[in-house]
DNA sequence: GAATCGATCCTAGCACCGCTAGACAATCGA
DNA sequence: TCGATTGTCTAGCGGTGCTAGGATCGATTC
């Protein structure tokens, strides 16, 4: 039994590399550089090994997305936590979430570019989407205003910070005036 | 003389040919399924030829972009000049940009998702870009509010939009709201 | 301790990708 | 009519994601 559990533990731990390499590879080189090639010969294994742990490439940048879900929750949820007053609380919401976008582009795109064919917005979507949607839900219900479902509201408003990271960081938005931009989103959109 | 002026104008036709190829293709079946080999099959040319009058695959992308910018400007213009009242010309954008997303992914994809090799928010942006831009900015001028900078309001709402855009055709948002997600956005952002 | 047998991994290769060198044919100017 | 130029194609390079099948290793059994 001890050693079906090592085993267990052992191939559990090289999954977590996998996932570990392919983020790292992605974030220093883009995800084109992650090839099934490029991350078997990081691992130090042969390429069949991927497979024996993931369906495809696809399934790789769905572990990586989900991990990342998870960082976006909490980094959020600190943010807000440590705000004081509505307005406070949507501007560090705002700007945590941009943060995270701007440093860990690679894992940004996993998660809300790439297809990692994760469902979302719906029953079988994975406990990790639904809890950082929920983050976000959580710190926008009370400025979503009267009369706005509160989940529509968190929708639009996630969508414009998406819109945001996605433009920033294709170069079609000037970083510059980045910090205004936020302060005219969260006074427009958030009700006090 | 009149010989290269025929062969001159095959060519453009061949080139508008390929773009349009293209164009169709990735609607049809994504730009995954747009591969030189299969474009080349289309037009009934060899693979070579597409270099002859594309640097890659690349400006074949952004040939469909650009010709995508000069639609979704017009379709926004189109749009906006048929409405009364600053309330109704910011709805009619939206709905206008939103609805030439949804009924032309693969273009959209081509304009911001993709690398079509263009520049952004510089000074050799292509005319076509610039133009979008502007198109929005006609409208959205007149709701920015005092002290607002139009052009940094347009870029807000511009990217709120293409938020919507995105998240909505990868299925991270369900149809159904649409409509009060741009009610809301349009009420919150503009200043009537 | 040796033999067996199953799990595990790797080598090799498939079909496809974007892109290009070099052979070939068609057309033009002299 | 002949040479030069232009245009196009065939063939092939190195790369991709993915997989079949053989080899090897290690746990189990006698």
């Amino acid at each position: 039994m001890s050693v079906q559990e090592r085993k267990q533990r052992e191939r559990a731990e090289r999954e977590r590399l996998i996932v570990a390499t392919a983020r790292e590879l992605a974030e220093q080189q883009g995800w084109d550089a992650v090839t099934t090639r490029r991350l078997a010969e990081r691992i130090e294994y042969s390429q069949p090994v991927l497979y024996s742990h993931f369906r495809g490439k696809r399934e790789i940048i769905g572990a990586v997305a989900l991990q990342g879900a998870t960082e976006l929750a909490t980094a959020v949820r600190a943010a807000t936590s440590a705000a004081d007053g509505p307005r406070a609380r949507v501007a560090a919401l705002a700007r945590a979430y941009l943060d995270f976008a701007a440093r860990n582009p690679a894992v940004y795109d996993a998660l809300f570019q790439l297809d990692g064919g994760l469902a979302y917005a719906q029953e079988d979507t994975p406990e990790p989407l639904k809890d950082a949607f929920a983050a976000l839900l959580e710190t926008l219900d009370e400025v979503a205003g009267d009369g706005v479902h509160p989940g529509l509201f968190t929708e639009v408003f996630w969508a414009a910070l998406h819109g945001l990271a996605t433009l920033s960081r294709a170069g079609r938005l000037l970083p510059e005036d980045a910090d205004p931009r936020v302060e005219l989103l969260v006074d427009r959109l958030a009700i006090l």
